[in-house]
DNA sequence: TAGCCTAGTGTTATATTATAACAAAATTAT
DNA sequence: ATAATTTTGTTATAATATAACACTAGGCTA
């Protein structure tokens, strides 16, 4: 059997369950050694556990990694494609993080060429700055 | 004295040279603990001598991070007033890093308002793929 | 159905990345 | 000069992530 074809198994394991549950119930991003204090007690004892539930949620995209802040987010979109194109908007003042799914953007940065010529696969964009509620508030 | 005017020194101190001309001798990024390993013998011992550094030079934009690589490339442009506004594209063949500078897409992103109406002050972009050379290779 | 392959699990240990805290020295501003 | 700030040196430790290995469960196939 062509290896290429191997089945990327979008039926999740028990582990990867209870660490996408987990993620799911939060808005905001949440770290993995988080994650792995709050699972304890359904039974994930060691970081690799967490690690590989969380590596193996991102490669079938029902979570993102917000680099920047080494944490974890699920994905905004029910049957996300776009492991590897994505977008957020991170509040420096309330930590929210939420992911951008404009279709300019991603028309813009998918057929984006360097000063090469190369355009390329993926990509992680990540803003900062202020949302608006904080800087509504900020203004009164 | 106003603190919000207290001046962000642009020159450089002992450690901040060392580090800084480390990373400038490399075209690819450079992780802490190596420049760490590297640098031992003109003094400096310790990881905070390093990171102090690094964080130093970030802020007045002399190097950026690369935020998927938790690695540290030198900035490509003389006076860089941009250390919020940062753009990288990433080979995963041969591992090259390549500051973006295209004023398209900084007009693009720094123009760019998410669906609740924010505009935001900073971003870093990491675009992933395969760079030109290693594209032209695997074609041949 | 027996063997094999793949994915996942449990576990211990360790690697890698980064910061806290504190005292002292050097530099800069008033 | 002296106060304020930045930088340094140092030890210890926190936070993030992976290596390695033995084992299990389920699907494929011969």
């Amino acid at each position: 059997m062509n290896k290429i074809m191997k089945n990327e198994n979008k039926v999740l394991s028990k582990n990867q369950k209870i660490v996408l549950d987990f993620i799911q119930k939060h808005k905001k991003p949440v770290k993995a050694y988080s994650i792995l204090s709050n699972v304890q007690k359904k039974g994930i004892k060691a970081p690799p556990q967490v690690y590989r539930a969380l590596d193996k949620l991102i490669r079938i995209g029902k979570i993102h990694k917000i680099e920047s802040q080494n944490s974890f987010i699920a994905c905004n979109t029910k049957h996300c494609t776009s492991s590897h194109t994505t977008a957020f908007s991170i509040c420096n003042t309330c930590d929210e993080v939420l992911e951008i799914n404009d279709p300019k953007l991603l028309e813009f940065l998918s057929g984006f060429k360097d000063s090469s010529g190369a355009q390329f696969a993926g990509y992680n964009l990540e803003f900062f700055g202020t949302c608006k509620s904080c800087e509504q508030i900020h203004e009164s």
